[in-house]
DNA sequence: ACCTGAACACCGTTCAAGT
DNA sequence: ACCTGAACACCGTTCAAGT
């Protein structure tokens, strides 16, 4: 009578390990990206990545540094379908606002992926590169001078980027939605409340119908704006 | 032979009220403030707050609803030094940029507080909504029209909140540094390595010295350029 | 080399109980 | 009304032990 667990038998050992391959950087990315789709940046812990592939966190500590970096490696996962423009000169400006508005576009169809970027300061990975390296391009090639070029393209990412992590902030839930709205009402509440000479400003905006605008105006505003403020940098010889 | 514990005599009891005085939102405001500014934001949890305070945890959602609200808490606190110029028509490009200019230092003097401006979604509180006022302020008493001047207020703020939170992201310690200049030259290594026309844009800026300029070029430059290209909504009969 | 369970030192928030 | 300890359901990371 011996109290010792039964081995399971071998073809249900085998049977274990083709439904559940072998763990790799790809399959951890993988199950990563389904937590991070499914229940947002926040629930993509090492824990529930590990969960998610039927083993402990510890595990993943073989094939990927920290928590950082897996965050990073769905970032690079996101942006391998960032599809980048050959330069022409005379179309820089287009090129420029539909490569800018293409990573923004990725970033918010992913919510969770903004906050990656942001938080990953030096970009060390082939896809961000690339988007880096693209924005360059067209800049260089609209003959702007190489400083200028960097700081633009820097700015330039960078705002793409907070305006997605703004976006992506906007809760999707239909409850979360509503409190939201209630805590903006709360606000118009409270301003309306006070003197009319302490916000008088905001006061004013908020006879215009608040927050009622098309989703991308307000994006696709600043960076009009920005690219007029730096066309007159552009040389004329090569972009007519 | 009594084992009950002596209470404490009445004189001690009373020197320790004094030596802690009762909770209340400012002592826990000016608590979190501080274990920010000495550990960073990271730090700044309900537990770690408390132990600061000498109490636990739950004591503090007596006074403040939860984690969030204390953050934005020491947010609101931290923008009460905010100097609001009143607009002249003729200045208004100068008073922009040194407004944005004003809380973006703000912000960079408190590692911490981008972070949470970024992660406040909705400004509900006076501090912030004094920074939005004074921006909408500027612009329209340009002339600038009002869908204009909102959609320009709201992308000037996000910038200078999203610039000043990358660069509180660089590490303060010595090691840290280290660590950051160690990636950068591991990044430089591994573009050096590529087939040349891999990133040709970002290899050529490398040849330049690799993040040299000024602390803050970057910052104002990118100002420059976005009040460049708002100049042609202001009214040329208000700005002369 | 790869994987594991257990442990360590943390979290935010709730709740019944005390004053 | 305010405060408390304990509990619940989580974290990231390390490490000795296994295969």
């Amino acid at each position: 009578m011996s109290s010792e667990p039964v081995p399971p038998p071998p073809w249900r050992r085998s049977a274990n390990k083709s439904a559940r391959p072998h763990l790799s950087v790809a399959t951890i990315v993988a199950a990563a990206l389904r937590v991070m789709d499914a229940e947002g940046l926040d629930a993509v812990s090492m824990r529930r990545v590990a969960q998610d592939l039927g083993t402990g966190a510890a595990s993943l500590y073989a094939h990927v540094r920290n928590k950082q970096e897996l965050h990073e490696l769905i970032l690079e996962e996101v942006f391998r379908g960032l599809e980048v423009p050959t330069p022409d000169p005379r179309r820089w400006q287009e090129q420029l606002k539909e490569l800018i508005g293409q990573t923004t576009r990725i970033m918010l169809a992913r919510p969770g992926t903004a906050q990656i970027s942001l938080q990953t300061m030096i970009p060390m990975r082939p896809g961000t590169l690339a988007a880096m390296d693209a924005t360059l391009g067209i800049l260089r090639c609209a003959g702007i001078p190489d400083q200028i070029a960097d700081y633009a393209a820097d700015a330039l990412a960078l705002y793409g980027t907070a305006y997605a992590y703004e976006a992506s902030l906007w809760p999707s839930s239909e409850a979360g939605q509503a409190e939201a709205r209630r805590r903006i009402t709360e606000i118009e509440e409270y301003l309306s409340t006070l003197p009319a000479d302490r916000f008088p400003h905001l006061l004013a905006m908020m006879r215009r119908p608040f927050h009622e605008e098309n989703g991308s105006e307000r994006f696709e505003f600043a960076l009009d704006i920005f690219i007029a403020g730096l066309a007159k940098y552009a040389d004329p010889g090569l972009t007519e």
